[in-house]
RNA sequence: CGGGGCGUAGCGCAGCCUGGUAGCGCAUCUGGUUUGGGACCAGAGGGUCGGAGGUUCGAAUCCUCUCGCCCCGACCA
């Protein structure tokens, strides 16, 4: 490719109001232009990123034996009726009517899409196990679109489903995805995690999200150095030492005054005391009535596993307004001691196990501007209930699989996940095959996803400097660079081109800058486009028959001679970043 | 959805408070000189000031409505 001819808008100067180094460089470098909230223009040189990223994922999804369709972006709502999630789906789902007044959607994801094809398709276990997968657009109308690619509304994603006989079947299709994700996320160069995540709310399910690790990733995660244990901390456990507590200073309990302390960290100044020795009630609205969670005052509470302890679907913050304690009390001053008597339609009290026994807290009195201290756990509340992991896990926390790591929380951005369904699809839409004794059974199914133009982006999240993007080599717009000191100088510009179709027909992907600008402007165009391997092509290189080749991430440059110059390229392509 | 901010040339911004000829930098175009790290000189083009309505002799500026975009929040009481 000719520079001159490549449609590629670099910016001099920075975007106003974005946030992300990652969506600031992707604009900065002419890789994408904003539409609309969360919808992108993918200019060639970001298309290139994009399609070395398919290609990968292809290579990796056929080799375990998944088979490549292309479903239909636009839905119709009777398939999304049939699994309860046209009702249940609400904001996310784009919605529309056809010119017959036909209700449609546009597709987020293609469960119901892959279903309704493999049960029209599919009667015997002997044409199973069968996995389909596309490259294609979804589209989610996100309720808040933000950081480019990142959480976009349209995007590009790798979606494949599994169909198998069995639970074991389907445990060793998930098990092929999982090592050709693996497969994936190490070729494309990226320092990546794979952690336990939510799997829902079908029991038995397992699931794994893939996480690049980078400083402005939207998901945290918990990692156990020790025993490899890793997992997203909606979902992680941990313990810690209570020995690490620190000393009550309330041991006999009494009712403090405590006006207009709210927060936590009010009434704890307030008191004089550290918030590890206060409790905090967090209180929301189920299906089931009121229920509330108790925790330490210093921790946060994980809504997943809160919600999977209640066994309930309809689950929400309780508002202010909603809240109807005896004599008015408000969320500031809610304590644990007799919480059902004073919160009418509280019907499910949970305590975290990070609450010690026999601890002396500081809890709300349930009256207005009052607090109880030297409340002891286990004798004034939480004397027969069993506690659950209810709390968000935290650095430094006690990982509970070893019961010696610390664990290491780390922030990522989801770029995979892959999922277990079971029958919950199969069922719901009758999806059954008829087994070697003639019994109709529903499929197991398993779902995968790569966010492919969120890969991309997080790629170049990963891998940035102060002069712009850094591509790991095997997903770089262009390998190699060749600037040219001065373009309209004839002896360079013959030894430019002649370099340039060299390594064409050594199968580089190669890009000429063949602009007459200052060679400035060409340099600081190849690093903010983060090309691997620049060659400049110069008088004093051509005199000492030699190149001057730079890798983006090292400090220095090469002299190569011209001979080496194809192996010394490859060798250290291959070697990536890292080397 | 709640709160905040911003819409003025392709990009980044000033002007608005206190109404009176629409500006600056970069980019673009022409000519010339340049070319080992975002060159210089001279000239030129480009704007329904997001949109609609109102106030006024006169509105980018004041008022009302509206659309769009960005940020924060939507458990941490």
């Amino acid at each position: 490719m000719k520079y001159s001819q490549l449609f590629c808008p670099t910016l001099k100067e920075d975007p106003a109001s974005v946030e992300v180094a990652s969506h600031r460089l992707l604009l900065r470098a002419g890789m994408i232009r904003q539409v609309a909230a969360g919808i992108y223009d993918v200019l060639p040189v970001g298309l290139r990123v994009i399609r070395k990223i398919e290609t990968i994922v292809r290579q990796e999804m056929n080799r375990a034996g998944a088979q490549e369709i292309l479903m239909p972006m636009v839905q119709p709502a009777e398939l999304w009726k049939e699994t309860g999630r046209w009702e249940g789906n609400g904001k996310e789902l784009l919605r529309f009517k056809d010119r017959n007044e036909r209700d449609f959607c546009l597709g987020p994801t293609h469960e119901e899409v892959v279903t309704d094809l493999v049960r029209r398709e599919i009667r015997s276990y002997k044409q199973l196990p069968v996995n389909l997968y596309q490259i294609q657009t979804k589209f989610r109308d996100e309720i808040r679109p933000r950081f480019g690619l990142m959480r976009g509304r349209e995007f590009s994603m790798k979606d494949a489903y599994s169909f198998d006989v069995s639970l074991e079947g389907m445990q060793e299709s998930y098990r092929k995805m999982k090592v050709a994700y693996e497969n994936i996320f190490r070729r494309c160069g990226l320092q990546f995690r794979s952690v336990q995540a939510d799997s829902g709310n079908i029991g038995g399910s397992q699931s794994e999200e893939f996480m690049v690790l980078a400083q402005s990733g939207e998901d945290e995660v918990a990692h156990c150095p020790n025993c490899g244990y890793a997992a997203n901390t909606e979902k992680a456990q941990s313990s810690i030492d209570f020995s690490t507590l620190t000393k009550e200073v309330f041991v006999q309990k009494e009712k403090k005054e405590t006006p207009n302390q709210k927060t936590i960290e009010q009434v704890a100044s307030f008191l004089g005391i550290d918030p590890d020795q206060t409790l905090k009630v967090l209180l929301y609205h189920t299906e089931k009535g009121i229920a509330a969670a108790v925790l330490p005052g210093n921790r946060e509470l994980s809504e997943i596993q809160f919600q999977r302890a209640l066994g309930v679907s309809e689950f929400r913050p309780l508002a202010p307004a909603e809240l109807k304690g005896q004599g008015g009390v408000e969320f500031g001053s809610i304590g644990p001691i007799d919480l059902k008597k004073a919160i009418p339609g509280v019907t499910q009290v949970l305590f975290d196990t990070l609450i010690h026994k026999g601890r002396a807290y500081c809890v709300g009195a349930n009256e207005n501007g009052f607090h109880w201290v030297g409340a002891v756990a286990g004798k004034d509340f939480l004397a027969n209930d069993e506690p659950y992991n209810l709390h968000k896990v935290a650095q430094g926390d006690r990982c509970m699989q070893c019961d010696g790591g610390m664990l290491e929380v780390e922030r990522g951005i989801e770029v995979g996940h892959i999922f277990a369904l079971g029958t919950k699809y199969s069922k719901a839409m009758n999806c059954v095959f008829t087994d070697e004794n003639g019994k109709e059974k529903p499929m197991e199914m398993g779902c995968y996803g790569v966010g492919v133009s969120r890969t991309a982006q997080a790629a170049v999240e990963q891998n940035f400097d102060d002069k712009g993007i850094v591509f790991p080599p095997a997903i770089a717009p262009f390998e190699v660079v060749i600037d040219v000191v001065k373009w309209k100088d004839e002896t360079l510009q013959k030894h430019a081109v002649e370099l340039y179709q060299t390594l064409l027909d050594h199968g580089f992907d190669v890009l000429l800058d063949d602009r007459d600008v200052s060679i400035g402007v060409k340099l600081k165009d190849a690093e903010l486009l983060g090309i691997p391997a620049r060659i400049l092509v110069g008088h004093k290189g051509i005199e000492q028959q030699q190149l001057e080749v730079k890798m983006r991430w090292a400090a220095d440059q090469h002299w190569i001679s011209p001979s080496e110059l194809v192996s010394w390229l490859k060798e250290n392509l291959e070697k990536g970043i890292d080397a």
